[in-house]
RNA sequence: GCCCAGGUGGUGGAAUGGUAUACACGAAGGACUUAAAAUCCUUUGCCCGCAAGGGCUUGCGAGUUCGAGUCUCGCCCUGGGCACCA
């Protein structure tokens, strides 16, 4: 008997797959179930390591179950190919990042195929590919003609290591999410994405999809809508007033003082002459002060008086004016009226700074209001008219009493700010505009596209902040084109984010060259069935994706404003440490070599035996010889020629049952049971001599997970012509499975 | 601090409210072998016991139930997200 031996299989039948077409995803499949299957595209990085397996091997699973079942199944593959690490290993070897990407792409893509994947690779796309960023721009300029990209000046997140700008969503920490650097915040003129034009629907729609409740949470969070009202606090001798935004309009009676930002534009406008130096001094203070120091929590609350006063509009009450780090510029109006007896904040600062409490909200229970403030719903008093109120009435009756005298109104603010997108860097994709002397800026012309990303031999970031595109003299220069006049193309290039909020859209078409995609390609394979990917994104690029979605559907090219109908997390392998791997810390695993020992579908069928795949969990090398045993004894059941004793007849019944629950275990994405099914199957049935038609089950179950020694086996010892992965998955007699339990 | 997810043998993990620890790894013993590897067989949750047998066990403590790993409440711990957002 020949021993099983993976290594001289698998190049063979992924060859022979390939030939074949058998993955290839057609169009037009007549009376067939369209199944489109996305896997979030990797990053060339370089090399594969064990995560991609986990991602896509694990993945392909499902992909073959449901190609069995009949679906016509979109399983494809594609590259984000832009971005800073090439940039930054392109600097230190001396490369270009075109060339370093391209190599990664082309080694990365003959690693993917090494796994046996059932990728449609007729369908494979890169971001950086001209015949893409091409449509990245078109998108770009449709949104820039409905007013939803724009140019403006804004305080952003600058990492000086990496000298860009970084959108919210990338700093973690107050650190640089590529590099840990901390970032600053800088004022610059920047291009954005209007994502808070979608902001409710980007929480409301949540309701439609089918996604992990940690996924909808982290977006319900990350937006931060929060409804509330707008409340004029007056001025004495001035028509001016400082607007507060808060949700406890019930507690209007309570506010003993007002603080502003130290950033908010009429500190220095009504700070009292006495009080000059005071103040200067502590904005100094505050300035010095990095963003991360200045929101720790740790950090005790600090502040000054203005010598100003405030008019509280409900009762006429005059109130100090302070000025205090605690209050953030960029949220609400940067200004809050202060409730120390019922805002936890208030009072630490309050307490510190000697400032009048004043109970206007009854708790239920006995309360210390030395200790704590009460910042719960309740009953009012001490508040006019409104004693007895419920706080939630009051919240209503006390801002529409206002509002008829102007001086309040309802208001809904949100945590998300819009999509800065410019970034000061080369490899990504260039922002289509013109910036003319006399016209300003102009969108370059449609049929000027793509604005092509040229080669550079300086595309080093210079210090002061300027891209590395403007040192492209030649590219740099072109006709205005509204005024013919001299021009110069913006030197921004897009975060890559961007790049990747439509690629879905374009594996449906991929070689379009007059659309994105055909509407009626879209309309095939679109919305996404399933989309499974790792939780890091929930806040990015779902809620790109989600904001690119909906606008292209305002902008009459979607009929569907939610792209993903389902979507799963995977769990991430960490390293055997149970530390994220990393080269840095020396614990990346590397998938080649266990390929080389124990052949790819060991590999697979071990990474989905691990644990729940929504689980993921650090890699335990210890494990994978019993799925290796597991296959040479399959091997062996199929190439044995003893005489053994016929199948009784009651192992039907868990045969039937394997047949369910393995099936249903894919549906569900529970692979690990899945495989644990196929190994209790395999002890029933090793010892006995089988049907052909047990023998063919069986291959048929193990056929997705296994995918090589499945079609080793099927067509070189059973002798079957076509390929196992066009056969259906084998159906269960329930009643067989009834009498068993 | 708030919001998610989770806590089961030596390890990865399994279990529609119904025999907890399936499947696999590891370990111990045995067979084959000059020997080793590979393979096969047996044992393997913990404690007491030579054994027969008995007791305990799903982070901790209560509760609902004929019956709880599973449901409810309160705590502890781990991982993740948000975080002075008024």
């Amino acid at each position: 008997m020949i021993k099983y031996n993976p290594n001289k299989i698998e190049r063979r039948w992924q060859k022979y797959w390939e030939a074949e077409k058998i993955y290839v995803a057609p169009d037009k499949a007549k009376g067939k179930e369209y199944f489109y299957f996305l896997v979030e595209f990797p990053y060339p990085s370089g090399n594969l390591h064990i995560g991609h397996w986990y991602t896509f091997a694990v993945s392909d699973i499902a992909a073959r179950y449901w190609r069995m079942l009949g679906k016509n199944v979109m399983y494809p593959i594609g590259f984000d190919a832009f971005g800073l690490p090439a940039e930054n290993t392109a600097i230190k070897n001396n490369l270009q990042p075109e060339d370093w990407t391209k190599n990664n792409i082309a080694h990365m893509t003959k690693q993917l195929k090494s796994m046996g994947a059932a990728f449609d690779w007729s369908r494979m796309v890169s971001t950086i590919d001209p015949d893409y960023y091409k449509w990245t721009q078109w998108i770009f300029l449709q949104f820039y003609k409905k007013g939803l990209a724009y140019r403006a000046k804004t305080l952003v997140n600058w990492c000086p290591k990496d000298k860009t700008v970084l959108a919210n969503e990338q700093v973690i920490d107050g650190c640089c999410d590529r590099c840990g650097t901390q970032v600053v915040q800088k004022e610059l003129t920047q291009w954005m994405y209007k994502i808070t034009d979608y902001a409710d629907r980007l929480i409301d729609d949540l309701e439609k999809v089918d996604w992990p409740e940690v996924t909808k949470t982290a977006q319900r969070n990350w937006i931060g809508r929060s409804r509330g009202a707008e409340i004029h606090f007056l001025l004495p001798n001035s028509t001016e007033t400082i607007k507060v935004f808060t949700t406890r309009a019930d507690t209007l009676y309570g506010a003993t003082y007002l603080v502003l930002s130290p950033e908010h534009l009429l500190v220095t406008k009504l700070t009292k002459d006495q009080y000059l130096d005071a103040v200067g001094k502590y904005l100094e203070e505050v300035k010095k002060k990095s963003e991360l120091e200045r929101t720790s929590l740790e950090k005790e609350k600090s502040g000054v008086f203005t010598g100003a006063y405030a008019v509280n509009p409900v009762n006429n009450e005059r109130i100090p004016i302070w000025v205090a780090d605690y209050v953030i510029s960029r949220y609400g109006t940067g200004a809050v009226m202060a409730v120390p007896a019922h805002d936890e904040r208030d009072f630490e600062f309050a307490k510190k700074y000697e400032l009048p409490f004043k109970i206007v909200v009854r708790p239920k229970t006995d309360w210390d209001f030395n200790e704590s403030a009460f910042i719960e719903d309740g009953v009012l008093l001490d508040s006019d008219d409104f004693n007895g109120y419920t706080s939630s009435d009051a919240r209503e009756e006390i801002v529409e009493k206002l509002a008829q005298k102007k001086l309040a109104h309802r208001k809904v603010n949100y945590k998300l700010h819009d999509w800065v997108l410019s970034r000061q860097r080369y490899w990504g994709t260039p922002i289509p505009m013109i910036h003319c002397g006399k016209c300003g800026y102009q969108p370059v012309s449609e049929k000027d596209l793509p604005v092509k990303l040229p080669r550079l031999e300086d595309y080093l970031p210079s210090a002061d902040g300027r891209s590395p595109l403007a040192k492209a003299e030649e590219w740099l220069k072109v006709k205005c084109p509204n005024c013919g006049g001299e021009a110069e193309r913006e030197t921004d290039t897009m975060d890559t984010f961007v790049d990747s909020s439509w690629y879905f859209l374009r594996y449906t078409d991929p070689d379009n060259k007059n659309a994105f995609a055909d509407p009626e390609k879209i309309k095939e394979w679109l919305p996404v069935d399933l989309y499974i990917g790792g939780a890091e994104h929930n806040t990015m690029h779902l809620l790109y994706s989600r904001f690119f979605t909906k606008a292209l559907c305002d902008l009459g090219f979607l009929d569907f404003d939610e792209a993903f109908t389902v979507r799963r997390n995977r769990g991430d392998i960490l390293g055997p440490d149970g530390y994220k791997m990393s080269k840095s810390r020396g614990n990346v695993v590397d998938p080649d070599d266990l390929v080389t020992k124990y052949g790819a579908d060991t590999v697979r069928m071990y990474l989905a035996f691990m644990g729940p795949y929504e689980q993921g969990g650090p890699w335990n090398a210890g494990g994978i010889i019993g799925v290796s045993r597991f296959l040479s004894r399959v091997w062996t059941v199929f190439n044995q020629v003893d005489k053994k004793e016929k199948l009784p007849v009651e192992k039907n019944n868990i045969l039937h049952r394997t047949i369910k629950k393995v099936g249903e275990d894919i549906e569900n994405l529970r692979f690990n049971t899945g495989v644990s099914e196929l190994m209790k199957l395999l002890n029933e049935l090793e010892n006995y001599e089988l049907p052909v038609s047990v023998q063919k089950t069986f291959l048929q179950l193990l056929a997705p997970f296994a995918p090589h020694i499945a079609e080793e086996i099927w067509q070189g010892i059973l002798g079957n012509k076509k390929s196992i992965h066009l056969e259906k998955w084998p159906e269960y007699d329930p009643k067989l499975i009834v009498e068993e339990t």
